[in-house]
RNA sequence: GGGCCCAUAGCUUAGACUGGCUGGAGCGCCCGGCUGAUAACCGGGAGGUCGUGCGUUCAAAUCGCAUUGGGCCCA
């Protein structure tokens, strides 16, 4: 049964009740359990992290992996499609400190640790359920009621284990190294915690005289003057030249040593004029050369060894400033590595809170980056500071506080990526990456690059290290929850968090003494890294981990080359010798309307809510699919602030396309039920005697458009599928083929019957294939259409996804088709012409195509160009047959050319007249509100002469009209009466409803 | 500084891989038309150094090199 749909596409309100209708036939859970015996797919939801707001970016991922879903399930396939949610972490922590006002770790502890976790653990919660409903309210269909969290025992299970892989594959141990450090959030943090940006720091050179001459110093360069006192070495390029070089100005003179191509530069920075160099060495042959360092320090905490404050070599060394590296083990990554190399000690002399310890009694207490100007007076005064002054450059900080990094040396867990680094290269070359660039370009410059994998934090909420050490130095993994039962302070049921876990000890099986936790818990992106096989609770649970795993697909933003791409890879080979995905589709960013990251501190932000409240899901969704292809970034078309959405923002543009389809469904049901049209009495076979060439010409483009949108989801180009829909909708449906067939819905006459059958057969199945294909995309609007015009089962999205039927395209009908329409856009240009009104008949159109087949081809749909163009007749010319005596001016068109006669026709001012008539009573007549079957008695004044016109025509007006009485009257009257200016002749029109 | 991606009308974009006719659309703007889908629809117009430069070629938006700007990932 079609029933009539309502008049006004109003999306949002629309789309809140078919949720609603979604919910009261539980439509989600019939569609997963119709295809429970399909074919598994197992795909992963990379989980968000839980920070409460759905922006538009998370809205973008969301509606790729729903639009790809619904299109699985419509291909049978049985989708296995639980959401995740990244609930443990920094961020987290970092809310909750502010939220109770504690302000360090020790303010934490001091509290107490279990407090401050119930904290966490209830604000992960309350953001989770947030984020659930703003999800739910884009219309994504996921497994709401059942996602994976990370905070989940079961899923820290699956974590656990994987460090215990990890260990038993001798891929895990502990290792000092300097590492990157938050000093406010007191722990380590990983490449990808940390954001860039620039700041103003100090540059400054100074002076390392020479031991064994110290009127002669080695210039060294640094922007982090509070480094220096862990100064242990200074670092040369061993394959460069440096000189020894008298420098002189007025005023006075100096020795330095630096690299040779740096002298001129170095003289300048120091206030010099000429330089005369002595000697010259390689950077090899500076080796050993020993200096007076800064500051002195306690030999009992700096241990020197035969290369301590000496020139040792590196080959990261470049050739800008001064060519000569401070080296501070204990506070660089390239430095450490350097002071490994030379068994130089890394000297740290700075605290987990970023301050001084005793170490370095001269700041002990006070926080380094505050030191700098300290710094750099004592060196002033000392008399070896030889230059300072500002730079800004790129610096890193903590992507939670905000607070700038500084590296430490500390005790971390490592995963050693390196050792299976090459199993992770084949593994990206074996998946399928879409676009193509995305795995053997992006992923793979990331992995050869890739070093140890640092998991530990120095923090609280999070999956707990699963590692207890004894004294004696030996190791014990719990894999499992049931490992800990074994444990002393272990209670049945106990939460797995800290700071109850801590108090979990086993005794030393090889000395018998008390092993510890290693106070640390995991990275989070540990966390979401083995989300595959923890959201199957593997291994504590086998069954659906041998139904599902491995997984078949992913897909998100690019930023995950670096981070869920890369944790899953890494964590997958570690436990599986695997890549945990067979298909990665990667998706752009959403970006202002210039093309700038959106962010709240920046102001530009937009709130999805704020578009569904104003313009509506599907056309949200609809615009952010087709703006783009999926991989490249948006500038999203959204003002907060324009008053009219509607139109002027790329949500309002899809809305209009929406609007139109809206639109043409409204038409079909309008009159498909005032004629009572019933779709299942009709079938192609049954119709098909009666259908019409533009009928066929219309069945073929749909067929094309179930072949268009098909290809875009099967290659992942959505982009693709979405404009073909668009294109389809306007320019096939609602500007061609509605206007064609709306003669034929309008026909009573009763020989026709057929003929308007067929049309709306094709109309009908125009529409209910659009709905089909478009239903993943714009799943509100389909469901609604779908049920409107009789859709047999509970939800569109039940339907088996339609397949192109090449039976039914026909190349021969849409060529001759585009050339009719051709012809058309040109008459009605050359019409805008000579001034020439359409309503007005012209009297003929000559065709002269470039060949014969162009006539021919036109010769098709020779009715369809008559009534559209309004054209009496239509002439068909050899390519040079045309006498030139008619005096018509030729206008191209793609294959040939045509003449059109203006002459205007005793005949056709008739026709002018009546139509521009019917025209201003059919105005009258919705100007009145009357229904479309209303009768009406109608009178007309006007001149003589036009009466006498419009008498020619009486019964073809009354007919259009719906005119009982047509009466010609020097008096019109009627329940309305209104004066027209037609062409400058008045005409009085009344009009008075008339009984049935 | 390195890797990858992007750059076409005021805005969003097609065309680029496989070089070839006056570079297509949509939105917005201006003008006109139509009117039994109607808070719709249609036509026309204005608007383009195809980021810039050099090169390959009979021919470059398209291929190559360089350069500028934006995005992502790193150093």
């Amino acid at each position: 049964m079609i029933k009539q749909v309502r008049a006004n596409y109003d999306a949002p309100n629309m789309e809140k009740e078919i949720q609603e209708y979604w919910k009261s036939v539980n439509a989600y859970e019939k569609t997963k359990a119709l295809r429970a015996n399909g074919e598994k797919f197992y795909f992963v939801d990379g989980p968000p992290y839980t920070s409460g707001n759905v922006h538009l970016g998370t809205a973008m991922n969301k509606t790729i992996k729903d639009i790809l879903i619904r299109y699985w399930r419509m291909n049978g396939y049985n989708v296995r499609d639980q959401p995740g949610f990244d609930m443990h972490g920094l961020p987290i922590e970092v809310q909750v400190e502010k939220k109770i006002g504690v302000h360090s770790k020790k303010e934490i502890e001091e509290g107490g640790i279990d407090k401050f976790i119930d904290a966490c653990k209830k604000h992960a919660y309350s953001l989770h359920a947030d984020m659930t409903k703003q999800f739910k309210d884009l219309g994504v269909w996921m497994d709401w009621d059942h996602p994976y969290q990370t905070l989940k025992l079961d899923f820290m299970e699956s974590a656990w284990w994987t460090v215990q892989r990890a260990y038993e594959r001798g891929l895990l141990k502990p290792s000092n190294r300097v590492v990157t450090w938050c000093p406010r959030c007191e722990t380590a943090l990983a490449e990808a915690e940390i954001e860039y940006w620039d700041e103003t720091d100090p540059s400054v050179m100074v002076r390392f005289p020479l031991k064994d001459e110290p009127e002669t110093s080695l210039v060294i360069w640094t922007t982090t003057p509070w480094t220096l006192p862990a100064n242990m070495a200074v670092a040369a390029h061993p394959d460069f030249e440096y000189a020894k070089v008298k420098m002189s100005g007025e005023k006075g003179s100096e020795t330095i040593i630096c690299m040779e191509s740096q002298i001129e530069y170095v003289m300048k920075k120091g206030g010099y004029e000429t330089s005369e160099v002595i000697w010259k060495k390689s950077g090899k042959d500076l080796k050993g050369m020993e200096y007076i360092p800064p500051f002195d320090i306690d030999p009992k905490y700096t241990r020197p060894n035969e290369w301590t404050y000496r020139v040792v070599n590196a080959d990261y060394v470049e050739k800008d400033n001064t060519g000569l590296v401070h080296t501070a083990p204990g506070f660089g990554p390239d430095d450490f590595e350097t002071g490994k190399k030379n068994g130089i000690t890394s000297f740290c002399p700075v605290g987990e809170s970023g301050r001084y310890t005793d170490e370095f009694p001269m700041m002990a207490g006070r926080k380094v980056k505050t030191v700098n100007e300290d710094v750099i007076k004592y060196l002033d005064e000392k008399g070896i500071l030889y230059n300072t002054a500002k730079i800004s450059h790129r610096y890193g900080h903590c992507w939670r506080c905000k607070s700038p990094i500084i590296y430490r040396n500390t005790r971390q867990w490592f995963i050693n990526i390196p050792a299976v680094k090459d199993k992770m290269l084949s593994e990206i070359d074996r998946v399928k990456w879409t676009p193509e660039w995305a795995g053997a370009s992006r992923e793979k410059n990331w992995v050869e690059g890739a070093r140890d994998w640092c998991i530990t934090r120095q923090r609280y909420w999070g999956i707990p290290l699963p590692v207890w050490e004894c004294k004696c130095g030996e190791i014990k993994i719990a894999g499992q929850y049931k490992d800990l039962e074994g444990g002393d302070g272990y209670t049945p049921g106990m939460d797995t968090h800290r700071p109850w876990i801590d108090k979990v000890t086993f005794k030393c099986p090889k000395c018998g003494g008390t092993m510890h936790r290693v106070p640390d818990v995991l990275d989070v992106w540990f966390d979401s890294g083995v989300a595959s096989w923890a959201q199957l609770s593997y291994p504590a649970k086998k069954e659906e981990f041998d139904e599902w795993w491995p997984p078949k697909f992913i897909v998100e933003a690019h930023d995950q080359t670096r981070g869920w791409f890369y944790t899953q890879l890494g964590a997958g080979v570690v436990s599986f010798d695997r890549a945990p995905y067979d298909e990665v589709m990667m998706h752009g960013w959403m970006l202002d309307m210039k093309g700038e990251k959106l962010s709240k501190s920046k102001g530009n932000s937009v709130d999805p809510a704020d578009i569904i409240k104003r313009v509506g899901r599907d056309p949200l969704r609809f615009y952010m699919v087709e703006s783009n292809a999926p991989w490249e970034d948006t500038s999203f078309q959204w003002n907060p602030k324009n008053s009219n959405p509607e139109k002027n923002s790329g949500p309002g543009n899809a809305r209009k396309t929406l609007n139109t389809f809206w639109n043409v469904v409204n038409f079909a049901s309008t009159y498909m039920i005032i004629d009572g049209y019933d779709p299942d009495a009709h079938t192609l076979e049954s119709v098909r005697p009666y259908l019409r060439d533009e009928d066929l010409w219309m069945l073929s483009r749909t067929e094309k458009l179930k072949q268009a949108v098909t290809d875009g989801l099967e290659s992942k180009e959505l982009h693709r599928s979405v404009r073909a829909l668009d294109n389809y909708i306007m320019e096939d449906l609602s500007r061609w083929y509605v206007r064609l067939v709306r003669d034929r819905s309008w026909s009573e006459d009763q020989d026709a019957e057929n003929d308007k059958i067929a049309s709306y057969f094709v109309l009908y199945h125009a529409i209910m294939s659009t709905t089909l294909v478009m239903a993943p995309f714009v799943p509100h609007i389909a469901e609604e259409v779908y049920r409107d015009m009789g859709g047999k089962l509970e939800s569109v999205h039940m339907e088996d996804w339609v397949k192109c039927d090449q039976s039914l395209v026909n190349d021969g009908l849409e060529h001759s088709m585009s050339l009719i329409q051709s012809i058309i856009e040109i008459v009605a240009a050359e019409r805008a012409k000579m001034g020439s009104k359409l309503r007005w008949p012209l009297k003929e159109v000559y065709i002269s195509g470039n060949d014969e087949g162009v006539n021919d081809a036109v010769r098709v749909f020779e009715k369809v160009l008559t009534q559209q163009g309004n054209i009496k007749s239509i002439g068909y010319l050899k390519p040079e047959g045309f006498a030139e005596s008619q005096d018509m001016e030729p206008v191209d068109f793609t294959e040939g050319r045509i003449f059109i006669d203006f002459e205007v026709t005793p005949e056709i001012e008739a026709e002018g007249y009546a139509r521009e008539l019917i025209r201003r009573i059919q105005q009258m007549r919705k100007d009145m509100k009357l229904n479309v079957e209303q009768y009406i008695n109608c009178d007309v004044k006007a001149e003589p002469y036009l009466l006498e016109l419009f008498e020619t025509w009486r019964d073809h007006i009354s007919t259009e009209v719906r005119a009982k009485k047509l009466t010609f009257t020097d008096s019109p009257d009627g329940q309305e009466v209104k004066t027209w200016d037609v062409t400058g002749k008045d005409i009085v029109i009344g009009i008075t409803p008339a009984e049935q």
